[in-house]
RNA sequence: GCCCCUGUAGCUCAGAGGAUCAGAGCAAUGGAUUUCUAAUCCAUCGGUCGGGGGUUCGAAUCCCUCCAGGGGUGCCA
């Protein structure tokens, strides 16, 4: 049920014969600014007044006498220039508040439409540890399916994983020179972190792209091992094969901390041998053409084109996209398809959804971006020593900090001569879980979403203020005073 | 150069694409509370909504322009 739905449709109602378009002016009722003046607000009346040729508050008195008084609404007031004000029932409110209190859905009512929706999130690279980079888009775009699935619509969710990049090479590459046997066997999965961390360490210039420089040896010789592997030689590819349940595990990990899921994890390298066929279809109905030795799809004079095809025949992750909304409006399909990634791939997107109306897609696309996780600094929040914040470092340190504070309360309780029973360890590890992680993810969705923001852990672990911590603690004190009572 | 995003209180941010005083939390300041099993409470201070112009009965909100910060910008993804 939807209040402000129903009270528009009575002023549509009370509008008809008016006026000879009620529509635009209906939806002009809304919540009031100011409970001073009602619960909700009619303003159509000064915006008619041109229209009608008479004074705005002549028309809110006309308008009033023809809206319906009932156990729903009071008897409207008109105030200042022409504003209705309008105000529910008491009586009939609390029974709606009785009815929603004991809706499991809270009165919630599910969409009348339902849409296939597949939400493309999360997305890292397999095969290195994710990092703070990746935790916006796992976290936004996990709250986004559980509401959608919440309101009723069919909802995909698909891993677009980056599993057949560079990173590879360096895996193999390391693998190849620097496995350790009996730490393969313990703990593949961590042998596997160890072994790209370990080359990475070997290269020139550390950042966290996977950016070759084929002036430096190392980086060369794991360029080649991707070229390999990507031209199908068996020994690359069969190791592939081996490390991918291992890179699975190294991601699953962090997803069962932060309680994500996926339907799918469908990636780059599963559309791979689709690819040809994108880019030939794309210049078979003259989307792309040739270009410096490329096959490009062209934006307009002021924007640089798409490539497809690079110039050394290789595809590029906008031929991936390409044949992945192909793949997922003709196996889900899917309707809408969210892409919840950072706002500075805002170009490729806009290019991408071009592409594909061009292609015929009706499908409704759209890029749900996100600003970037910043430090104290303010710049993209990195390690003391520059290095990448590792997505599973920074779930550890959250249950330490979740740890600290529930410490540094029981220590102030007892300083005021008050203490209770310790409780078990197993609680207490569940309890810094719930605190830390809560916390982590509450300070991401508690902000606009497009705007950058500073990864703070005493501001989101606060015990007072907008943080999941002290919504915790209200409620688990609340529980207790129940409990009690 | 071109394109995109952001700019609201000291700080972090709300403000559902217009109207009836620009809000919250934190911080700060003043007061209350001296505590028998873990939540302090009340009040106050604080803003030419980045600057300027425009449209409108009405602009933080829409349009133009300038300034500041960030990002992107054909062979990484």
């Amino acid at each position: 049920m939807n209040i402000q739905l129903q009270l528009q449709e009575r002023l549509r109602q009370a509008l008809t014969g008016l006026v000879p378009d009620p529509a635009p002016y209906a939806v002009m009722l809304k919540q009031a600014q100011d409970p001073r003046f009602g619960d909700y607000q009619a303003n159509c009346a000064m915006s008619l007044a041109k229209l009608l040729g008479k004074q705005p508050r002549a028309i809110a008195q006309q308008i009033v006498e023809r809206l319906p008084t009932d156990d729903v609404l009071g008897t409207p007031e008109i105030a200042g220039p022409g504003f209705i004000n309008l105000r529910l029932c008491n009586d009939w409110l609390a029974k709606q508040i009785q009815t929603m209190a004991a809706d499991e859905r809270l009165g919630v009512a599910r969409v009348a439409q339902p849409r296939n929706y597949v939400i493309d999130f999360s997305s890292p690279n397999v095969a290195k540890p994710m990092h703070v980079g990746h935790l916006r888009s796992t976290i936004i775009g996990d709250a986004l399916t559980r509401l959608f699935k919440f309101l009723g619509h069919t909802v995909v969710t698909d891993n677009h994983l980056g599993d057949w990049g560079t990173q590879f090479g360096i895996i193999l590459f390391g693998y190849k020179n620097y496995r350790d046997e009996a730490a393969l066997q313990a703990d593949p999965t961590r042998e596997l972190a160890r072994l790209y961390l370990k080359v990475r360490s070997l290269f020139k210039k550390v950042d966290d792209e996977d950016e070759i420089d084929p002036s430096d040896p190392v980086q060369d010789v794991c360029r080649l091992e991707t070229a390999k592997l990507h031209a199908g030689d068996p020994e690359n590819v069969a190791l592939w094969q081996m490390f991918m349940p291992w890179c699975h595990e190294l991601i699953d990990q962090i997803y069962r901390r932060l309680d994500v899921s996926f339907d799918h994890r469908y990636g780059e390298s599963f559309y791979n041998p689709m690819l040809a066929d994108v880019v030939s279809e794309l210049q078979q109905r003259g989307i792309a053409t040739d270009s410096k030795g490329a096959v490009v799809v062209w934006h307009g004079e002021n924007e640089p084109p798409s490539l497809v095809r690079k110039r050394d025949g290789a595809f590029t992750y906008t031929t991936t996209d390409l044949a992945t909304i192909c793949y997922r409006v003709t196996q889900f399909k899917a309707e809408v398809i969210l892409y919840v990634v950072d706002f500075r791939q805002a170009l490729h997107f806009k290019h991408l959804f071009e592409i594909a109306r061009q292609w015929g897609y009706n499908v409704e696309l759209e890029h749900v971006q996100f600003g970037t996780v910043l430090g104290p600094d303010r710049k993209p929040f990195k390690t003391r020593d520059g290095g990448i914040v590792e997505l599973g470092a920074l779930l550890d340190e959250a249950v330490a900090h979740a740890e600290r504070v529930y410490k540094s309360g029981r220590q102030g309780a007892a300083d005021r001569g008050q203490d209770a029973a310790e409780l078990p360890a197993e609680e207490l590890k569940r309890l810094y879980e719930v605190v830390g992680y809560g916390a982590v993810k509450y300070a991401d969705l508690c902000q606009n979403r497009t705007t950058d923001y500073v990864f703070d852990w005493d501001k989101m672990m606060a015990t007072d203020g907008n943080t999941a911590t002290y919504m915790q603690y209200a409620y688990a004190r609340n529980r207790s005073i129940f409990q009690k009572g």
